[in-house]
RNA sequence: CGGGGCGUAGCUCAGCUUGGUCAGAGCGCAUGGUUUGGGACCAUGAGGCCGGCGGUUCGAAUCCGCCCGCCCCGACCA
């Protein structure tokens, strides 16, 4: 391929709305351009990336038996409405009308579709298992796109959808996606980070994630620094402390005035003791009935955690307009300390291992202090609420310690059992005759987030650095010479390593040597053969790496050899 | 959705406070010339309803209102 014909618009200077390395140097590469708010194009180069990277799942997903298939962007509400998922998706889900006033989704994802196709067509354990997959663009109106192809709107993702007979079978279709994975982001060169994660209520367990550690990532991990413990920080356990063993039998509880005192700082500092000697109370909604739940005062509660601790479909926070009614209080002055009994109190297990704390009074511009659990209020239930963070102690072994870290979540396993085929129909005889929903289980990649996943994990001051596997071509030759028999020599030279297997663009733009330079390690070739003066002079060129930015020095046709070598290298 | 910021040439931005030689710069682009191993130089030129609509005014890129778009932070932490 020529560059004088080719389209690679690049940029020297990144737009304005550019921030992270990804963002800015695919748009400066001329991969990628923005054309709405999480909406974007592919160029030519960007094409060709996105194409190896599916190219590379798409082997993988097919070693591990899965097979492709194609479903449409739209879909009819119908099909939604029947797992709830209609209304449940909210704002989230982009819709459209037809002509005659029908509505579809832009599929935000695939399992009604996909459940939906096989409900029809599938009546035997005989045709099970199977797995099916594709790749194709996501529609989510996102509550706030950012990033470039970190979180868009409209995106590309790899969807697979396992079904099985029972139980045994989807534990089987898990295992095969989950090596599948691995082998996926090995071939990619990204060192993912293989961390437990939160399926929500009805997620069960076994749900992973393939995490990108990163700076520029939306979400938190921890990882044990002695055992294997690697989780999603929204689902982090927390070692449970040991419960104090003597309690003050003397009851020392004492209001307090604590005027315009809402926040855990002020009250505090007002206090003369450290937040960790508070328990702060936080109102929730829960499936219809008002809970408090309880944290220490220099903790945070992970809303995750209660609400699978309360095994809640719906959970959100009581307005401030509830509080007042139930506590007779503004916010910042809840307590547990005499709350109607119809609320339920659940804490933290941490506060087991506290004594004579203080606690909002339930009164406007008031504290208690001196305030035990069980002696002061009851508790209906103790769970693990907080939210864990750096430096914690592992939870599931003795003597490590969890650090915490930015990652971008590149690839999702999920156990789906049948949530989707109890309400889609998804049934299939057994053997013994008997009709039983069929096993699923779901399995994501983010396409075009990987591409940007990549970009992240490997750029330096110059540009992207690509891996050989997905780079949109793996050798840039430069053709540095305006002298017709260099440039003649130079394109022959680009045919040949064509004719070898390589993947080459021929730079012969009319523009100067530094132009060229600067724009092959822009674009992240991993692989420049700089052909210019030294040809003539001394009959060679050179063969560089952008990664290690070792250099060669060969004669023409030794140039393949070198490259087959360096290549190895890598 | 809340908060903040920003919309002026293809890109990066100045001008706005104090309305009137205010349609500007650099890069990019076109043409000519000189250059040619790490984003060259000179000359000439093209290119903008100053995001949109409305208002104030003799006069608006500039002041006011509404709308649209884009970016960042947050979106329960009492």
């Amino acid at each position: 391929m020529k560059a004088s014909s080719y389209y690679m618009p690049t940029l020297r200077q990144a737009p304005a709305e550019a921030d992270l390395p990804s963002h800015r140097l695919l748009l400066r590469g001329g991969f990628i351009r923005q054309v709405s708010a999480g909406v974007f194009a592919f160029l030519p180069l960007g094409l060709r990336v996105l194409r190896k990277v599916e190219k590379i799942i798409r082997e993988e997903m097919n070693r591990a038996g899965a097979i492709e298939v194609h479903m449409p962007v739209l879909s009819p509400s119908e099909i939604w409405e029947k797992t709830g998922r209609w209304f449940d998706y909210g704002p989230l889900m982009l819709r459209v009308e037809d002509r005659s006033g029908r509505w579809f989704a832009l599929g935000p994802t695939h399992e009604e579709v996909i459940t939906s196709l096989l409900a029809r067509d599938v009546g035997s354990y005989k045709q099970l298992p199977v797995n099916l997959y594709q790749i194709q663009v996501k529609f989510r109106d996102e509550l706030r796109p950012r990033a470039g192809l970190i979180r868009g709107r409209e995106f590309f993702m790899k969807d697979a959808y396992s079904f099985d007979v029972d139980r045994d079978g989807l534990d089987r279709a898990y295992d095969m996606m989950y090596e599948a994975y691995r082998r996926i982001f090995a071939r990619l060169s990204l060192p993912t980070v293989i961390v437990e994660a939160e399926g929500g209520v009805i997620g069960g367990s076994d749900t992973r994630e393939f995490m990108l550690p990163s700076e520029s990532g939306e979400d938190t991990i921890l990882i044990c620094d002695n055992c294997d413990y690697r989780t999603n920080a929204e689902c982090a356990y927390s070692r449970k402390p040991e419960p104090v063993k003597e309690r003050n039998a003397l009851t020392n509880r004492e209001l307090v005035e604590t005027p315009g005192m809402t926040t855990i700082e002020q009250v505090s500092e007002f206090l003369g003791c450290s937040a960790d000697q508070l328990v702060k109370t936080l109102l929730y909604y829960a499936d219809g009935r008002f809970v408090a739940a309880l944290v220490r005062g220099d903790r945070e509660l992970n809303e995750l955690k209660l609400q699978v601790a309360l095994g809640a479909g719906e959970l959100r926070m009581a307005t401030p307009e509830e509080i007042l009614e139930l506590t007779g209080a503004p916010v910042g002055f809840s307590g547990p300390v005499g709350l109607r009994d119809e609320i339920y109190i659940i804490a933290d297990h941490e506060i087991a291992a506290m004594t004579e704390f203080a606690v909002g009074a339930n009164r406007a511009d008031a504290h208690l202090v001196g305030v035990d659990w069980g002696k002061d209020f009851r508790v209906d239930e103790w769970a693990d609420l907080r939210q864990v963070v750096h430096g914690d102690p592992c939870p599931r072994c003795e003597e490590g310690y969890l650090s915490m870290h930015r990652a971008i979540e590149l690839g999702h396993l999920f156990k789906l059992g049948t949530k989707y085929s109890e309400p889609l129909g998804a049934v299939v005889d057994t053997p013994g005759g008997e009709q039983v929903p069929v096993v699923m289980g779901c399995y994501g990649i983010g396409v075009s987030r990987c591409v940007a996943a990549i970009v992240e994990n490997g750029h330096d001051e110059d540009g992207i650095i690509w891996p050989l596997a997905v780079a949109p071509f793996q050798v840039v030759v430069l053709s540095l010479e305006r002298d017709e028999e260099v440039a003649r020599r130079a394109e022959e030279l680009a045919v040949a390593l064509e004719e070898a297997g390589w993947e080459v663009l021929l730079d012969d733009r009319e523009e100067r040597p530094g132009v060229k330079f600067k724009d092959a390690d822009l674009v992240g070739f991993p692989f420049q053969v700089v052909v210019g003066k030294r040809l003539k002079s001394e009959g060679v060129v050179e063969v560089r790496c952008r990664k290690d930015r070792q250099e060669r020095v060969v004669a023409p046709h030794g140039v393949a050899t070198a490259l087959a070598e360096m290549a190895k290298g890598t």
